[in-house]
DNA sequence: CAATTTATTCTATATTGTATAGCTAATGTC
DNA sequence: GACATTAGCTATACAATATAGAATAAATTG
């Protein structure tokens, strides 16, 4: 464990995308997945730029696939969670979990 | 909602940790109950730091009690959620449940 | 090879995370 | 009451994360 020990919100969001779209994700379907799912709205150069940490990290992989025979379309960085990424997704859960025990929420608060 | 609709992932604990203590929440009680819980230390200018900004944003507000009769005890500053501030950290829930949903984790990932 | 398309990289800035040091207001002691 | 001691809060500084937009690259097609 190094300095930071937990993942930041979007950090956090993308990598549970990475997760969710297994084999097929590369920064489109990245940016797709979390739009889709959450409907936040995010530009691509801040998906880039998450992964890009995220991987330095430690957290992820990407190789280049083989370009697709599409009209235009360079080739894709695919990315994967490593297993210390997945023990960064879970570390982050239980801090939350352990602070929210016997919460109800949507609570009467003035 | 304004420009960043999430909690940062501190913000998020800290906000929690104030739901729990309710009427008892003041910066050292804050940061004693992030540590019990979560076993993640804490300086407390940084939990001042986070409250100061979440009040700023509407999310929080504090305001001066009486000093108690000990040696040292001067008046604390008790914070509350603001129905605001829930609805944050609703809106941050929310946004990781369906990012969750369907997944395993605790998965076998390389 | 120019135009078009898909995808990635660069760059710049605002917001968060985090620690340390310093300041204030109480109480206790002589 | 001057001074030490204590609890709690503020100020400041800097590193890391979040986020957007422009620029660049690599394919495909006529």
């Amino acid at each position: 464990m190094s300095s930071r020990d937990y993942l930041g919100e979007f950090e956090h969001i993308v990598i549970l995308a990475l997760l969710r779209l297994a084999g097929r994700a590369y920064g489109v379907t990245v940016r797709q997945e979390i739009e889709a799912r959450t409907g936040r709205e995010v530009s691509i150069g801040a998906i880039y730029a998450t992964l890009d940490r995220l991987e330095t990290k430690g957290y992820l992989k990407s190789q280049f696939g083989e370009p697709t025979p599409e009209r235009g379309g360079r080739s894709k960085r695919f990315f994967h969670v490593t297993a210390k990424g997945v023990s960064a997704v879970n570390r982050t859960h239980r801090a939350v979990q352990s602070m929210t025990q016997g919460l109800d929420l949507i609570g009467s608060h003035s």
